[in-house]
DNA sequence: AGGAGTTTGTGAACGTGAGAACAAACTGAG
DNA sequence: CTCAGTTTGTTCTCACGTTCACAAACTCCT
C-alpha cells in the first residue's frame, strides 16, 4: 500500500520541519474546525475581492455565517494571526488558512464515471480556483472513450494505475453508479489514491489511512423533509411538539 | 411569511394528533441521529432487495457503516421497534424510519438554475425512488426556456410564485451561480418555500423557520486536502506531528 | 502619558454526541 | 418449566463542540 508516498506537494519551508521547539500551534485541530476553515477562506476571498484589507472577527463571522466566538476559537487553533483592537489582515489570514488547509498549491484530482454528474463536475471551473486541478477523466464505457470535454479527453479506467503514479494523484472522485462504486474505490486505493470523494449512494469500505467523504443529495433532501414534516405537523395538530412542554405550574389554577 | 401553510402532506393517522398522553417517544430527536436515519433507511432497502427479512443491529450497523451501539441508540429515539434476542424486521423498520423522516409520500421539489449541474440533477432518477418528485425546472436565461428534459420543460423563474402555490412546493434546490443565489433564495422564501438545498458556494441568509442545507464540493475537497497534507507531512519531515507532543522532559539533557 | 474604546485570544460552563457495558426481554432446546 | 444463548434498549461515562464572558493587548484621542 506504500506505492505513492513519494514527496507529494508538502508545504515548503514555513517552520514545520523542527521536531519540538518554539511555539508549535499546529498540534491537533478539531474536525469541526477543519470543516469550517474552507468557509472562512471563501469569505476572506470575497472580502479581498471587494478591496477590504482588514476585518474584525464579527464581520468575518457574519460573512461566514457563524458565531464570532466560534470563529475566534477556530482561528486560535492555527495560531495568533489577529491584532487586538484592530482585527485580522484579510490577505495575511487568507494565506495562513490556505496554507493550513494545504491549498496554496494545486492538488491533482481524477474523476471516475463521466456520466450525468461526471460531466457537470468536469465542466465546472470552480475547482481550479480553489486549489484543485482535474487532471484525468475516466470511464469504463467504451462508447465514451475519447470524448472531449474542455481540454481533456475521457480515458479508460484501466489507465488508473499509470495515471496515479505519473501524475502523483492523491485525490479521487467517484461518480459511477452505486453498484460499481466499491470496485472503483478498491481499484483507486490499490493504485495509491488516499482520499476519495464519493457521490454514489453507498457506504465505501476502505483501509485505515484512506479518507472518504461522501456527498449524498438524497440524504440532504431527506433531512430537509424531516424538518419540513415537523413544521407541517406543528401547524396542523399537536402544537407543543416543537416547544418545550410548558411547566405545569403555570396552569395550576385550572 | 404564512402564505403556504395549507395542510401539506402531513403523515396521516399514526397517533401524533394527541396532545400529551400515552407514550410519546417523538419528543426531540438529535440532529446527528436524523442525519443518519437516511443511511439506515438505504441500508434497509438494500437488505430488503436481497430478500433478507430480519437483521440484527450488528448487521445493520455494518451495512450502514456505523457502530452498532450508536445504531441502537439512534433507533431507540423512534421507539422500540426491535425484538430482543431476535433483531429487527427489515420491512417494518424500513417503514417506521421512512415515516419518521417523512418520505412515505413524495415531496414535490423545484430546481432553480438548469445549467451544468441543474441538468444532471434533473436527469437523475435516484430522487424519485427516495421520496422526492422534481415537479419544476426554472431558469432565468431566455435561451433555455422551453428546452425539454425528460418529460419536463424548463420554465421561467418568474413562474415561481404560481408554481409553489399550485403544486404546494416546500423544497427548493438552488443550482445557479453564486452571485444569483441569495436573490433566488429570497424569492423562493417569499413564494413560500421553507426548505432549501443550496449548491452555490455562498452563505445564504434566511428568516427563522426556513431550513437551508448546503452541498459544497470545494469544501469537501479542501477537507480531504487538509488530511492529505498531514499524511504527506507525516512521511516527510516531522514524524511526531500526528502523535501527542511527547513531553519535553524526555529531551532534558540536550 | 493616560484613559477611553475596541477587539482578540482563551478559560470555564454548558450542551450534545459517542461508545462501553449491562440488565431486560426474547428464543429455542431439553 | 428451566436454562443457556442471543440481542435489544438504556444507563453511565467520557470526549468533543459551542458559547459566554473577560483579561490582555492594541489604537486613538486628548
Ligand atoms: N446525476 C445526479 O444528479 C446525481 C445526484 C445524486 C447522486 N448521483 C449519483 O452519482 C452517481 C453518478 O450519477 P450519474 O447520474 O452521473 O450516472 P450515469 O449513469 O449518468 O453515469 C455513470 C457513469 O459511470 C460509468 N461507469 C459505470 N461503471 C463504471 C466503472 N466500473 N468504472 C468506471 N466508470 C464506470 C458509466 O459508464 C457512466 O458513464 C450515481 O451513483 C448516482 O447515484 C447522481
Ligand atoms: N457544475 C458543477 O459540477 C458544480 C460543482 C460545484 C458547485 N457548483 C455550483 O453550482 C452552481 C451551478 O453550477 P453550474 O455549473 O450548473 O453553472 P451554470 O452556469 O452551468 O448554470 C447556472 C444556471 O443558472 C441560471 N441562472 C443564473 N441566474 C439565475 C437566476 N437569477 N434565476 C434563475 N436561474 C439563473 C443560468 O441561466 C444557468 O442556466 C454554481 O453556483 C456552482 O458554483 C457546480
Amino acid at each position: 500500500m506504500t506505492s505513492a508516498r513519494s514527496t507529494r506537494n508538502g508545504t515548503p519551508g514555513e517552520g514545520v520541519s523542527r521536531s519540538a521547539s518554539a511555539r508549535a500551534p499546529e498540534r491537533g485541530i478539531p474536525e469541526a474546525t477543519i470543516a469550517r476553515l474552507p468557509v472562512y477562506l471563501r469569505a476572506l476571498i470575497t472580502l479581498s475581492e471587494r478591496g477590504i484589507a482588514t476585518c474584525s472577527s464579527e464581520e468575518l463571522a457574519t460573512a461566514a455565517g457563524v458565531n464570532s466566538a466560534k470563529l475566534r476559537k477556530d482561528l486560535s487553533y492555527l495560531g495568533s494571526y489577529g491584532t487586538r483592537g484592530v482585527g485580522y489582515d484579510v490577505e495575511y489570514l487568507r494565506y495562513q488558512i490556505a496554507r493550513e488547509i494545504g491549498v496554496t498549491q494545486d492538488w491533482p484530482v481524477v474523476i471516475v464515471g463521466i456520466g450525468n454528474l461526471g460531466h457537470a463536475l468536469a465542466n465546472y471551473s470552480g475547482f481550479s480556483s480553489r486549489g484543485f486541478r482535474i487532471v484525468a477523466l475516466l470511464d469504463s464505457d467504451p462508447a465514451r472513450l475519447g470524448e472531449k470535454l474542455g481540454d481533456m479527453r475521457i480515458r479508460g479506467f484501466d489507465e488508473i494505475e499509470t495515471l496515479v503514479e505519473e501524475l502523483d494523484i492523491a485525490i479521487g472522485v467517484i461518480a459511477t453508479p452505486a453498484v460499481s462504486a466499491q470496485d472503483v474505490c478498491d481499484r483507486l486505493v490499490a493504485a495509491g489514491v488516499t482520499s476519495i470523494l464519493n457521490f454514489a449512494p453507498t457506504v465505501l469500505n476502505v483501509p485505515a489511512g484512506v479518507d472518504v467523504r461522501k456527498v449524498d443529495l438524497s440524504i440532504e433532501l431527506q433531512i430537509l423533509a424531516y424538518h419540513e414534516q415537523r413544521k407541517a405537523l406543528a401547524f396542523d395538530g399537536a402544537v407543543d411538539i416543537v416547544e418545550p412542554p410548558v411547566d405545569p405550574r403555570v396552569v395550576e389554577s385550572a
